[in-house]
DNA sequence: TATTAATTGTTTTAATTAGTACCAAATAAT
DNA sequence: ATTATTTGGTACTAATTAAAACAATTAATA
């Protein structure tokens, strides 16, 4: 009767996989003196004209009030800049230097090779399946979350 | 030929997954103004006579310098102490106060329940291969950082 | 046109995070 | 018994994070 009182023993894999990944993901990327969300940006931007915040913060799942931070210290190392929109006076398009650009040319088809070396032994369906099973848990997650509304009216008549 | 060059899928949907949970879980715990460390922290010490700062970083995934600040902010709230060890002069034994068991009895049934929504539709069998998959991957990653060191070796001769 | 509402990016605050250095206590090695 | 090493927790720094408040701009509506 007690196997319902604990935490789930999957959700609780979920977060030790992912900071098994990061923590992996990171110790490459410290070598080029760059951090984890510092090294998403530049891949990010790279082979691209540049983007906004809004669209820039969507694809790397950073929140715009820590992005300003982020990329401003990519500024500092001259690796982005940050130029007005023609097009509308509240955006900022952020784009890669030649500098950044050298280094995304020059790195990313070694952070690829190491971060696909996680799959050696995954066939293609492997993959496929691994896909599929991390989405089906998140569009879960995003059911659960729009139950709420409706549990908690019920939840009012205890 | 360009396939090959994109971050994988997999592991952007392992990303995504992460943070749409966590935002889920933090949803709740908020409305008992904690932070999502601090109530891992309470439901780790629930129903125990408490642990010391290397067993608990170790359950919730918080590295000591962390969770120093941490437990200083429950002990602050009232719902941790911390306790001399008998036996080693050097640990610190953290244990749940009157008012965290409290807590602990009061939301944790709570807790899980809006925990477990999200497996609303998954069957026994899906949740083992869930935790199977991603037990897997983690293995998988593990696995890519033993080979870390050979790989060096290797990459020397270019 | 005038007003209101929504959007974009910045700022600020409190907390977490990883990492390093550090201290005291405990254990191992000699 | 002494020394060396390891271990447990704290202190400190730089960076990230979420959240809220804010200014400037754009969009929507009356």
């Amino acid at each position: 009767m007690d196997s319902a009182l604990t935490f789930p023993t999957a959700l609780r894999e979920l977060l030790r996989t992912h900071q098994t990944f990061l923590s992996y993901a990171a110790s490459h990327v410290h070598t080029l003196d760059l951090t984890l969300p510092q090294f998403d940006i530049i891949i990010t931007l790279g082979n691209t004209a540049g983007m906004n915040f809004k669209i820039l913060g969507e694809k790397t799942l950073i929140t715009k009030g820590t992005l300003t931070g982020v990329i401003s210290r990519l500024e500092d190392k001259g690796l982005v800049q940050r130029v007005a929109s023609e097009t509308d006076g509240r955006s900022q398009i952020v784009q890669l230097t030649e500098a950044g650009k050298d280094l995304y040319q020059r790195t990313f088809p070694e952070h690829l090779a190491f971060i696909y070396r996680i799959f050696n032994d995954y066939s293609p369906e492997d993959i496929a399946t691994l896909e599929a099973t991390l989405l089906r848990l998140r569009k879960a997650v995003i059911a659960a979350r729009s139950n709420e509304s409706e549990q908690l009216v019920e939840e009012t008549d205890q």
